[in-house]
DNA sequence: GCAAGAAGTGAATGGCGATTCACAAAAAAA
DNA sequence: TTTTTTTGTGAATCGCCATTCACTTCTTGC
């Protein structure tokens, strides 16, 4: 009668729709947005371009999840550091060098995912990301105002420069052919300039 | 022989001209760039779609044409700021106020001018705004280093920085359908941010 | 093995709006 | 006024891709 997915199936299954989402993925990551129509990452994932519509209602939707995760896994690593130890200096420190650092290695996707003109569900999720990323800081300004380490401030402001000044700065060397050099100088630039402007003492 | 506008004909054209420039302007400021076809444009400056072709090579000219000149027009009032007479302190204050109002007055132009997708060439005239607000900042931080206002640091990433710290606690309450209270709250934020980030004693 | 249902195919469709173009109206030269 | 050149018109074209769909191929249940 009705019909049953075999495990096996359910498998095949899940692993396509992981496949799609790497294939998408990595087309961005190799030329952006533009590069990646439905046609290229079908063909990429080893698929036909009627076959995304079996596991993605639209591109927009499939573009979503894909910087939606991205932005999920950028966002547990932050995490981990916010936990971790340390002075509240010294973990905001960690949090903008390695987003920094992580953003310079993959230029390509992160100008993609921070920058480059999409459509509107997909620039929708990227402001949500970027809200999301915002948090993250206004957990470490507010722990750092409590533990008198910063002064008293506007948080959500606070949080939103933060993330505004370090992808502003990153955006110029991330954009397709920019020159990339100085990286370490860079880093430390923009690091400097966040703790400054939370009032961490020296460093 | 040879055909010669006379200065009339001279005189409609050029009218036309900033007539067109003016009606895609307005456009974008009412509903962004998808609300501003070259059809909407053309009806809207009294002259038919294929008319504009006799002024601009193409939409993304026409509209590189409009993101420049106000982003130029911009660039000449914090000019003015900087030229002017106080401490860098005050200028830097005043710099970052102006543009933080005058987006916040406007706020769908601005987040079009800032934040909306567009077409690449469109992008790229932005990002070539992004960098001129930059120098603008750059200067006052170099004459602020060297009055020794501000502490010796990196000019071009906090040149960078400022403006990414502005532009994103900015884009939030201007993006569309976004509330807007705290006006002068979110200035003061934002200044007192930026200041903080230079160095700049106090305030 | 066989019917019924599900997944996969890829060429055709569809929509959208920029751009073109054959033609008309207006302006300058003759 | 007639001719030539420029400017203006707006419907038709065109390009681009996402999306669909009639059909094939595979899975499942019997």
């Amino acid at each position: 009668m009705s019909y049953k997915r075999s495990f096996l199936m359910e498998e095949r299954l899940a692993d396509n729709r992981q496949r799609i989402l790497k294939a998408a993925r990595a087309l961005v990551a190799e030329g952006g947005f533009n590069h990646a129509s439905i046609a290229a990452v079908a063909s990429s994932a080893g698929l036909s371009a009627g076959a995304i519509y079996r596991y993605f209602p639209s591109k927009s939707a499939l573009f979503v999840e894909v910087l939606t995760s991205a932005i999920d896994h950028e966002i547990a690593i932050l995490q981990q550091i916010v936990k971790g130890e340390g002075d509240v200096t010294a973990r905001l420190r960690a949090c903008v060098e390695s987003f920094a650092n992580r953003a310079l290695e993959g230029p390509y996707l992160a100008y993609a995912f921070i920058a480059e003109p999409a459509e509107q569900e997909v620039d929708e999720a990227r402001l949500l990301g970027r809200i999301r990323f915002g948090e993250v800081f206004k957990s470490l300004l507010i722990e750092g105002v409590e533990k008198r380490e910063f002064p008293a401030q506007s948080i959500d402001i606070g949080a939103a420069c933060i993330v505004g000044a370090f992808t502003e700065a990153l955006i110029r060397p991330i954009a397709p052919r920019a020159k990339r050099d100085g990286r370490a100088e860079l880093v430390e630039g923009i690091v400097a300039f966040c703790l400054r402007a939370v009032g961490a003492k020296i460093s």
